[in-house]
DNA sequence: ACCGTAACACTAACCGTTAGCTTTTAAAAA
DNA sequence: TTTTTAAAAGCTAACGGTTAGTGTTACGGT
């Protein structure tokens, strides 16, 4: 694996990342809906079909490297030091991840994304899918044969304090006092059934 | 109040059932996908500027009457008995939803939606909205004088638990699952903080 | 040197959506 | 009644994201 990387895929990953950053650019200074996927790919000297061979929509130009969110997540849960807490150690990914939205470097792209109703619209599926994803790593991690309700649930209230915490007043605040919940609703899932 | 609706406003209202029906059908029969606006406006025999005079969306077409979800929602908490606590109110309002989307007319409907992307993220998004507006009213019912941070989050576990029972094996079974984790994370969230 | 194929280009279209403008028609004013 | 108004609907044409179809180039393996 990692084989020298040859001229052909460099040239790929190039073409790939002069479109991205153009892309972010151009959305930045004109305004995400002013800009067209003809001005993108013209200014970075591409056809429209190769733009989208790379990139499957216009969103997906924003959000370009959160695939690693994905990891972030999971990994905070597989990776996480032996015997270690599954919430608490969720806790302080999702801690780090809310700072660095609010960072001076990304906070632009966050304020372009939250006035952008399409750009809204896909973060949200994004939130899901990475739902989905930690939901499995949980089940993982916890040896369960397979993905539980109770699981997914924990997985859903972990992406929802992400979103939350970006809109509030004081993220870091607003993290700690959801985590309290969600400590206590992980509690609550582990205990036999009453009734 | 309720004046004798006049000519002009029933045919409105006419108008707009036919092309909200004619599209389900017309969805239903050949799959969402397959059937474009000016199929719709065909069938229905109006003009395809009128479709979007009367729906904001292709996707607004199938979730016609579900402004009544988001009304259904808020009512379970303002129009509860007096001193009915708050969780369990929700808990059989979303039962009820729930246990109605399963029924035999509206199954269909949500297989289609559970295959298109597209309906997807939109029932997506408007869950979202319904969770901010049932945020409001969980507010408003305590007496609360702005939306807190609290009331937020319990808003998105209660639209989570719709989301999550409908995909579930068992989704009565799922509803109280997921309540059980609600009502401990609101216990929690009531608590004085600790640290 | 040769071939297969991945990357990209170009054209032309499809589809959801909107703007601009005209026609119909119910309702209110004269 | 007649006139006036404005809402509802129609028509045409376009815009912008997206895709299909069809080459063309150039890298990589033989």
């Amino acid at each position: 694996m990692t084989a020298p990387p040859g001229r052909r895929e460099r040239k790929k990953a190039e073409t790939r990342r002069r479109i991205a950053d153009t892309a972010l650019r151009l959305f930045l200074e004109r305004g995400y809906d002013a800009v067209g996927i003809r001005d993108v790919a013209a200014e970075a000297d591409v056809a429209v079909t190769t733009v989208f061979s790379h990139f499957a929509s216009k969103e997906a130009l924003v959000f370009e490297q959160d695939e690693d969110f994905e990891h972030r997540l999971t990994q905070a849960v597989t990776g996480r030091a032996p015997h270690e807490p599954l919430i608490p150690a969720l806790r302080r990914e999702i801690q780090a991840l809310v700072r660095h939205c609010a960072a001076d470097s990304t906070a632009p792209i966050w304020r372009m994304v939250d006035a952008s109703p399409a750009l809204r619209q896909y973060e949200e599926s994004m939130r899901l899918r990475h739902a989905e994803s930690l939901a499995t790593a949980i089940a993982g991690a916890l040896d369960l044969p397979q993905t539980t309700t109770a699981c997914r649930t924990i997985a859903r209230f972990v992406a929802d304090a992400y979103s939350l915490a970006r809109e509030a007043a004081d993220p870091e605040a607003a993290v700690d006092e959801i985590f309290r919940m969600i400590e206590a609703a992980w509690e609550a899932a582990c205990l036999p059934r009453r009734g």
